[in-house]
Order: C-alpha cells, then structure tokens, then sequence
DNA sequence: CAGATGTCAGCCGCACTGATATGA
DNA sequence: CTCATATCAGTGGGGCTGACATCT
C-alpha cells in the first residue's frame, strides 16, 4: 500500500497483505498438482462436474456451467466427454426444448465415488497443517462464500 | 462412498462430501474469472511472484517456483518476461554460481502496489458472502495449511 | 423480429516433458 | 563422473471468443 503524505513524502506501508484470493490460488495449485489423474481415474475438470451431478441431479446444463464456473462453450465439450463414457446422460426440456437436462448415470455416480477416495487422499495430504475442527471450519467458510454467488 | 455390508449388499452413503479441495477451485476459478488482466495491470501469474517477492525479496529462483508452486521450466519464462519489463532482477548467487537470486525492483514494487489495489477489489467481490471476522478466520486457515508445505 | 440455449471451430495462455549447458 | 541449477523447444489440456443452428 502507498501513503502519500501532506508534505508529499511518499510512504510504502510494510503491512500489505498477501491477499485471500493469493493464498487460495497457492493451496488450489498445490491441489492440482498431487491430484493425479492415474490416481483420480479421471481429469480434475470431470470429477467437478461429476462431483456437482452427485450432489443435485438432474440439473440443467446451464446451471451446471455456473455451479462449476465453466465456460458455456467448454462444458458442451466436457460433457461430450462424459455421455460417450456413459457417465452422464442428456435430454431436451420438454418445457422449453432449448434446454439440455443433464443427469448422472449408474455408471457415473461409481466412476465419482471411486474418484472421491482419491480425492479424500490428497485432500488430506494438502490440508495435513490443519487439525480436524479447522478442516471443518475451513470447509464452512468456503461453503458460505460459494453460497453467496448464486 | 460406498459401504460393502457382510452379507454381501452394497449400500451407498448420502452424505458423501462435496470436498474442501473441491470448494477450493471453485473459489479460485470464480476469482481467476473476475481478476481481469486489464485491471490487474499484468497476468496473474506475474501477480503471485511479484507478491511473494514483495514479501520476501530478494530470494533464490529455486525458492521462488516452490514458493509460487510453478514448475522451474516454467518459472524461467516467468522471469525473462519479468526482468525484460524491469519489474525483477537476477543475478548470479557468488556462493554457488549455478544458483539464481531473484531481487524485486522499485518499479516491480510500484506496479506491484497498483495491481494490489485491484486485487483487493475484487476479493472483495468474490468473498461478497463473507463478514470480516471470517474473512480473517479464513486467511488464517489458508495461511497456515500453506506453512505445512515448506 | 429479438433473445436464449446449445454446438462447434479456432486461438492462446500456460503447465508439463525432454534435452542441453554450466557449475559444484 | 555425478549431481544440481537454469534455460529453451516442443507438446497437450483447458479456457476463451466468434459464428452458427435451433427454439421461445
């Protein structure tokens, strides 16, 4: 942070934070790297969208764009991916026929739940400064911000 | 996740968590989305290394990639782009003359300070949902989950 | 007609692998 | 000779813009 004083001295404050948004961007990379995708069974982008389908399907294709902040464009694409593996399957709204339905399959809700033990793995790898009632609070908060952009 | 029973039943768990981790690329996705590179003044890549040389400075290459968690071929791209703008400089450690030290300039500062402004603006967008108690609870948390990866 | 939704093609920042040069 | 550090070229997944088709 700069201070520019009355007399025109120019100040440098010591105490500029590194920022929430920096830290957050440093632990996400750190996940990213140790999540394999050997060791996921899938790409990190599949198991977000699946790991979204898990826990509200069906979903319309639109919304599923915004709950994983993805592109429009590139979620055609991955969910290309995931039907021709028979993970998840698409459907016209008979309401508005513009719209895709968007619902995990069976076969996709195994292929997540395997995945989501990995995921425990490195998770608690990344996390391992943080005792349980952290992880917890940590997890909360997170909830909390996502919440508020909906 | 799923729970084989001994009679040979597969039942399924409901409560399957979503993930820390997971939450944590949302949030990093929705901030990288919202931090324009106009408004930023730079990339955000340029951003992380100018941050942490801001807090520590000068430091060597090596402890920078860790530090930003970048691959050292990568990072090296990074610096040329850095150094070429006059925003870093590097010089030969005399103790071990394969070794990098990385030293932030005034103007690397300067610019540094500017794209602060911006960064602040938008964390505040995105941790909109937070007050400024769990705003620090959170910082604290991530801050100290990173401390457990030096 | 305008507006919304989905699809596809193309571009580009960026992370990784592999090979090379230099110094301890 | 080996190991470490830094550098660069090449490769590939992933995110974005723009154009187009379909439906309201």
């Amino acid at each position: 942070m700069i201070i520019y004083t009355e007399t025109g001295v120019t100040l440098r404050c010591v105490v500029t934070q590194p920022g929430i948004i920096t830290k957050l961007a440093q632990l996400t990379k750190l996940s990213h790297r140790r999540t394999t995708e050997e060791l996921l069974g899938m790409s990190w982008r599949r198991f977000i969208a699946l790991a979204t389908l898990a826990d509200r399907s069906p979903l319309a294709q639109q919304s599923l764009c915004e709950a994983i902040v993805m592109d429009p464009n590139n979620c055609v694409l991955l969910l290309n991916e995931l039907e021709a593996d028979g993970w998840v399957e698409r459907r016209r709204d008979p309401a508005d026929r513009r719209r895709h339905i968007v619902e995990l399959t069976a076969a996709g809700r195994d292929a997540y739940d395997r995945a989501s033990a990995a995921r425990e793995s490195v998770e608690d790898d990344v996390l391992a400064g943080l005792d349980a009632d952290e992880r917890g609070t940590l997890g909360a908060l997170l909830s909390k911000a996502l919440e508020g952009h909906r």
